[in-house]
DNA sequence: TATAAACCCGACTAAAATAGTCAAGTATCT
DNA sequence: AGATACTTGACTATTTTAGTCGGGTTTATA
């Protein structure tokens, strides 16, 4: 079970958005080279964040990219899902009355696949943007 | 995120066992059937299960595995590790105090990962192998 | 004591997913 | 006009996953 690069991409380049976001747009050049992410990379990750309406873009010289919405209103789950970042423990369609298995029956393992999918996505669904901002700057005043 | 088919293969395969562990060592064959699981694959598997002395092996004709330890001593986190299903979540190594671009700071969602992964852990931390076998014959009786 | 069932183990491989790169645009500011 | 920066689709190398394969060894039992 691991989280991939463009998942945690996608929160580490909002978080440096969120925090610059005050009047200007951030240009992806600019989050590239804090974050050490790719800059084709990012491009991609920022096209699906646009059209999920998390951020919009500024073209032209001096643009870049400002929040579509509150950092307080952008949960950590909406991120994921608008990078395609999903949470999958079931290996079954859960609509699907068939199992993994191909059988009629779900397997023995289902329902636990399902609640620990639940139990991850919990935590996706509490995180906002602005908390992990707020975390990171009292962090950054907190250690000196 | 996505589990993969070996951490599920494991638990499903060690929840069959639990069930039918009372007397007799189960063969692999046996569980390759019911549970639709590769032979060739589950015997990886068990090699690691065992070699963490999660199971024992019976050698010869009539063998086959049984349990080490109680199934209420089992817990899931106990066989994920076993068969190397590790959750990863940060990038760096957490020991280290560089972060994960390289840089002499962690970055900005390093806790944010960390924190998850905790998360993520403490469920595995909770849930035993007898919770599982419980679970699934009170559906099994509810259902029918 | 031969045979078959079952574990033991290392090496190999096909397929899928990931993590990018690349190329050719379009819009906007100065 | 030129530079900056977003837009988009296609392509590719690398890594991981999910097995397969082949050749063992051990042991019950007919
Ligand atoms: S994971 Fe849903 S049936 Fe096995
Ligand atoms: S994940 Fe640890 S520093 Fe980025």
């Amino acid at each position: 079970m691991k989280l991939t690069s463009k998942g945690r991409y996608a929160v580490m380049a909002l978080v440096d958005l969120a925090r610059f976001n005050n009047i200007n747009p951030v240009s992806l050049r600019d989050i590239s080279l804090r974050q050490g992410i790719s800059l084709d990379y990012l491009e991609q990750i920022f096209l699906k964040l646009r059209k999920k309406e998390i951020v919009q873009s500024v073209r032209g010289t001096q643009g870049g990219y400002i929040l579509n919405k509150k950092a307080k209103e952008i949960k950590l789950i909406n991120i994921f899902e608008a990078v395609d970042e999903k949470v999958k423990t079931v290996q079954c369609k859960k609509e699907s009355k068939k199992g993994c298995n191909g059988k009629a029956v779900k397997c023995l393992t289902h329902n636990l696949w399902d609640e620990l999918e639940n139990h991850i996505n919990n935590f996706f669904d509490k995180k906002s943007l602005e908390d992990l901002v707020k975390d990171n700057s009292e962090r950054r005043v907190s250690n000196g």
